[in-house]
DNA sequence: ATCCTCCCCTAC
DNA sequence: TAAGGTAGGGGAGGAT
């Protein structure tokens, strides 16, 4: 089975798809009134991955999307089943894997031939088809020409993905095989790629390695022996190699020649079929090693085609780097972020540590963790267990000077700058510099006096990337448990092999590694990782060594600590301050002695490490835990503005990376180096000098990786940091808590059709205790009204639920669902949904079981439906956006939403019919009964007049509409008769003085009877509230309404809450008359501003009762507001999330 | 005890 | 000029 096979096993049981259509006008909002609904639902899937537009990226948090979650997930197996048994069948070509094996296409926009033609040739042969984009499941995307204005979207969001054209389906079937699909590739991707550097260059997924390097290089046989000299490798090199490895270091030929032209000098096959890329290239693509690689004659006229991936980062660089010069002069900040608007992305171009900080995320991707299936490291402690560490011998200067045989000897080291006076770092040293002192880390100008003959040498990333691709290729090759330390480094365990054996195993590997990389790695063999790692050590340079059991001790005995790994220089520091030096000295303290001074782990690990003990087991692939990016390099800010635009790019690029890794979070760490007041210039240039490490971090209820949460959240905890911009020297930005976001994203809906189709058993997670810090007041820099907040639901079933949190439980399946009528009763967000609510082309592609089951469910009203709408597929676009129109209009205008009968009777049908319905989810009030039954779901279902609603619309109430990216919102308002739209705009489009949504309060028709002051206290600069409290009796209510204006006006009950702390224990006596008509006032307050806030920005509403429940135990008053409100809170939140709300 | 945040330390 | 990132482990100290 290929890697490619083995990751979408990975993807489980969640792929997406379904039949037809619904792939057309991706993220095309102009489109939108033509669209039929699945073009909606494609705009807004893809409007989630599109970085190109913030204010785009609300809308995927809709019923809709988790309709299409379900219909996805409860496909998926019917897929399977259907596809394989159609492939098995008809795939009449030679190998025993079907033509398309391993692909996965998803279409965008209009193609010849139909989406729905290519899907039942994926189908038939194999492959599969994605109707919605997802990185993790997607190998090609097919696309036709589109107009310009496309093209931006298409790269943001493929990013790295092959984008081709259909015919490269056609002539694949026709072919009988799977063609390279390089010679299809779109031409106006390819281009734009090589213009528009991208922020996430390192993260690009590296799906596509030059077919012209395989190619060349198997034309290219060279043995290099250990022995024989580069010069003589290079002397061999066939003609057939368009450009040599001389050409690697001269600029003017590197450019635009050939950038891989290394990799093919030092390629040897011998009697191998397929070269280390090619083998590379079959485990990304699932292209069968028979394929002749036609694409190759594509590349000859324009070599840099290829690099639609990680290729970027050096294609851009050595793009850019001749024109940068002419950036420079007029301010010494000119390098710093005052000067350069896209200082992020040219920073982490060119940024070694984050090359290697990256490198791990681009491995996963390339090598998805096939092995280690098997996790029993227990071998590695007891019995004779075997290890090998192994590490590429001054990785960085040893590829670069691979191809200039004359530096050999010479001493040489990577740097960005060959100034004797610079302060640049030195990347890496060979040999001959370390003699000299040379190390990395030290600057150019150090090295240079210490070593004046030290040629310095640039840098060249992406020959790194390919030479760590061959690396690991290789490792791989020999042994299942490979455990990647870095891009040059790795462990292995060949437990099962024996010292002597393993001995043997590592000397070819080297050798192999030397034979197709030109480089040579040193390796370490012992026992467990802990001796494998200091016997590469004492190898290096190109070498091995191995040490034995029985010779573990003498060879720590004499061993600085500082060799060991994980004794740093702190810790080196404060040993020696102990007088220990060595491991044998160290041996002599007792471990209870260890552990109380260094504290209970380190000291543990100090005492094992010292005897050689090391119970790690290799190979353990762990989940990642946080992601964030940060830059603590020329950082340097004028006005709060530039702090804020440099966060907000911060923020862009977490939320890509966060998607790049398919994951969500729910801790947002925001860290600054704030410089010291004594400290001067940095010595390093741009650097950051003596600085304070600051930090703060808030955990919000919903996981994320929007880019507008995270700006919002990210500018809150700025603002805790009460600091001069101009004394910041360095900002990050992790995210951390992570969720798998296949299903937080996915889930994140209240639709009814999700909970209702699935067991609704997932997310009863518990939220356990989340705190923040509260430091200081909120500030008011947010002055943004983003809507943004990824919701959360159930987590729909999908095969990998190692995220999932203990608590919840497995992916629900059909049939399975239990829910009593009762339960169904409070609920309407477990109402069925309305037949014209349903994506028809995923009804009919439903198996007949499944089907009979939905129909029985709508009292057979679906077979009826589908009868009468049978072949009027054309029509459906133009009157599903009118209609769509026609609903919102009715929900805007009328502002209520009477229950339509027919959509009871359907909800006491199925309750009848089959006792089917979504599982309640927690209600935990008399409320919410009140609250459930608000969810705007009017279109009337009357008689047989059946609309056809697009999904998305129809079940959205007005937050919904507000979600849309604006564009759209004017898109649909615009279209509805003048006076509707002025009367809707008020509600919809017109900012209120906080310049936050104001949202048109509907619950307030059921819940105003109880209100003193009836509906809106929060409308109004300042809201109304505010001047009734002001002029009440009660001087809790008072001091309320005072920190209104304390808190700045802002109108963030946050705010106010936050300003209340510091008075709050001044007032306890004050509040010691709790009088119930103050506290119902209160509670308005607080109903309404959930109310308010609950679809646009439920962490508002978090940090509210946070700090309320603060309040708690301080004052009665609070108490009792607290305790009345929250299960109102946790209602709403139920209802519009899916999920409990834990304060 | 166990969790949290806010650090620091380490490795490449 | 120069590109001091990234992620995990862990400890101190506080809240529960
Ligand atoms: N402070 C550092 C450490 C490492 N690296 C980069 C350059 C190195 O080539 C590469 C691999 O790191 P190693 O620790 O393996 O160092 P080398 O491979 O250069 O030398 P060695 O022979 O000791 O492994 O990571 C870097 O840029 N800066
Ligand atoms: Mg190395
Ligand atoms: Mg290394």
């Amino acid at each position: 089975m290929s890697f490619n096979s083995s990751r979408s096993a990975n993807s489980g049981g969640n792929l997406k798809r379904s039949n037809d259509s619904n792939s057309n006008n991706i993220n095309n909002n102009k489109k939108l009134k033509k669209s039929n609904q699945k073009t909606l639902g494609m705009a807004w899937g893809s409007n989630s991955l599109s970085s190109s537009k913030s204010s785009s990226r609300k809308s995927n948090f809709t019923d809709f999307g988790s309709y299409m979650v379900v219909k996805n997930g409860k496909l998926h197996d019917q897929f399977n089943a259907e596809a394989t048994s159609s492939s098995l069948k008809d795939s009449s070509n030679s190998g025993n894997k079907p033509l398309f094996h391993g692909v996965s296409i998803f279409v965008d926009g209009f193609t010849v031939p139909s989406s729905q033609e290519l899907r039942s040739y994926m189908l038939k042969y194999g492959g599969r088809f994605e109707n919605y984009f997802s990185r993790s499941r997607v190998t090609h995307i097919i696309c036709s020409n589109l107009p310009d204005s496309k093209v931006k979207n298409i790269r943001s969001f493929s990013r790295g993905l092959p984008v081709v054209k259909p015919t490269w389906v056609l002539d694949s079937v026709a072919a009988n095989k799977l063609l390279n699909w390089v010679p299809y590739q779109l031409e106006q991707l390819v281009n734009d790629v090589h213009k528009q550097p991208k922020l996430s260059a390192f993260f690009a997924p590296k799906t596509s390695l030059g077919l012209q390097d395989a190619k060349t290089a198997a034309n290219c046989k060279l043995n290099l022996e250990e022995g024989c000299s580069l010069k003589d490798a290079n002397s061999q090199e066939s003609p057939s190699c368009e450009v040599g490895e001389s050409t690697e270091y001269s600029p003017e030929l590197k450019e635009e020649t050939c950038i891989y032209g290394q990799e093919k000098v030092f390629e040897v096959t011998e009697e191998e079929p397929i070269s280390a890329e090619q083998l590379l290239l079959e485990s990304l693509m699932a292209e069968p090693s028979g394929s002749n690689f036609n694409g190759g004659e594509a590349f000859k006229s324009s070599p840099c085609k290829s690099s639609a991936s990680a290729n970027d980062f050096i294609g851009d660089q050595s793009k850019k780097s001749p024109s940068s010069p002419q950036i420079a002069t007029s301010s010494n900040q000119c390098n710093s972020t005052l000067g350069d608007p896209n200082f992020v992305e040219n920073y982490f171009k060119n940024s070694r540590l984050h090359f290697i900080g990256t490198w791990r995320n681009r491995y996963r991707k390339r090598f998805p963790s096939l092995p280690s299936g098997v996790k029993d490291g227990n071998s590695a402690v007891t019995n004779g267990a075997s290890v090998i560490h192994i590490d590429m011998d001054c990785f960085f200067v040893s590829v670069i000077i691979r191809s200039r045989p004359e530096l050999q000897d010479k001493p040489v080291a990577v740097c960005h700058s060959d100034n004797p006076r610079g302060t640049a770092e030195i990347s890496s040293a060979n040999y001959p510099a370390r003699d000299f002192g040379v190390r990395a880390g030290i600057f150019v100008r150090d090295a240079k006096s210490l070593c004046p003959h030290l040629v310095i040498v640039p840098y060249n990333f992406e020959a790194y990337e390919l030479v760590a691709d061959q690396f690991y290729q290789i490792l791989h090759k020999h042994c299942n448990k490979v455990q990647a330390v870095s891009c040059d480094e790795a462990f292995l365990d060949v437990s099962d092999q024996g010292l002597e054996e393993a001995e043997h195993i590592a000397s070819v590997i080297r050798q192999e590694i030397y034979e197709a990389t030109g480089c040579t790695a040193s390796a370490g063999v012992a026992g467990n990782v802990l001796m494998a790692r200091l016997a590469t050590r004492t190898a290096k340079p190109n070498g091995q060594f191995l040490i034995p059991p029985e010779k573990v001790e003498g060879f720590l005995d004499e061993l600085p600590i500082k060799t060991l790994p994980g004794i740093g220089h702190v810790l080196d520091d404060k040993l020696k301050r102990l007088r220990i030096q060595t491991c044998g000295q160290l041996r002599m303290i007792t471990k209870e002695s260890l552990q109380k001074d260094f504290g209970s782990k380190t000291g543990n690990m100090l005492w094992n490490y010292s005897r050689g003990i090391d119970s790690r087991p290799v190979g353990v692939v762990q989940e990642t835990k946080s992601v964030g990016a940060e830059v603590n390099w020329g950082v340097r800010f004028n006005t709060l503005q530039d702090s804020q635009n440099f966060l907000v790019k911060l923020c862009h690029e977490v939320s890509l990376r966060l998607q790049g890794c398919g994951v969500q979070g729910r801790t947002i760490t925001l860290k600054l180096k704030k410089k010291r007041k004594d400290a001067g210039e940095p010595t390093k240039y741009m650097g950051y000098g003596d600085c304070e490490n600051l930090s703060h971090a808030m955990t919000i209820p919903i996981a994320t990786n929007d880019v507008d949460v995270l700006q919002r959240i990210s500018k809150q905890l700025f603002g805790y940091f009460h600091l001069d911009v101009k004394e910041i020297r360095g900002i990050g930005l992790q995210v951390s808590r992570l969720e798998n976001a296949d299903m937080t994203s996915q889930g994140h809906e209240r639709s009814s059709l999700r909970s209702w189709l699935s067991s609704a058993s997932g997310n009863m997670e518990e939220r356990s205790h989340p705190s923040m810090e509260m430091t200081g007041e909120v500030p008011s820099l947010d002055g943004q009204c983003s809507a943004g907040l990824t919701k959360h639901g159930n987590p729909n079933s999908d095969g990998d639920s190692s995220r999932l949190p203990k608590s919840s439980t497995g992916p629900s399946t059909w049939g399975h669902t239990n829910q009593s009528p009762a339960e169904a009763s409070l609920s309407r967000a477990s109402t069925l949904p309305q037949i014209c609510d349903l994506d028809m082309g995923v009804i009919e592609s439903l198996p007949p079981e499944i089907f009979s089951e939905i129909n029985d469910l709508y009292g057979g009203k679906l077979s009826e439906f589908l009868k009468k709408n049978d072949g009027k597929d054309d029509k459906i676009s133009d009157s599903v956006i009118s209609s769509s129109r026609r609903e919102l209009e009715g929900e805007i205008i009328k502002g209520k939403a009477p229950l339509p009968s027919e959509e009871i009777h359907v909800e006491e049908t199925t309750s009848k019919n089959k006792g089917k319905q979504c599982r309640f989810q927690d209600y935990q009030s008399a409320s919410t009964s009140a609250v459930g039954s608000l969810n705007l779901h009017t279109d009337p279902l009357s008689g047989d007049k059946y609309e056809l609603m697009p999904t998305s619309l129809s079940q959205v109430d007005i937050s919904i509409l507000q979600q849309l990216p604006k564009e759209l919102k004017v898109d649909i308002l615009e279209s509805l008769p003048a006076h509707r739209r002025s009367e809707c705009s008020d509600s919809t489009l017109e900012k209120c003085p906080h310049d936050e949504l104001k949202v048109e309060n509907f619950k307030d028709q059921l819940e105003g009877a109880e209100s003193i002051f009836g509906k809106s206290l929060w409308s109004g600069c300042p809201p109304e509230w505010v001047d009734k409290f002001e002029v009440s009796n009660n001087m809790m209510l008072k001091l309320i309404a005072e920190m209104y204006y304390k808190s700045g006006s802002t109108g963030f009950l946050s705010s106010i809450l936050q300003s209340l702390i510091s008075v709050l224990p001044l007032s306890l006596d004050a509040s010691n008359d709790v009088d119930d008509n103050v506290i119902s006032s209160l509670c308005d307050i607080l109903r309404q501003y959930i109310d308010l806030k609950i679809k646009s920005d439920m962490e508002e509403i978090y940090i509210c009762f946070l700090l309320l429940r603060r309040f708690t135990t301080k004052s009665i008053f609070f108490l009792e507001a607290y305790d009345r409100v929250l299960p109102y809170l946790q209602a709403s939140f139920s209802e519009n999330y899916g999920g409990n709300l834990n304060i």
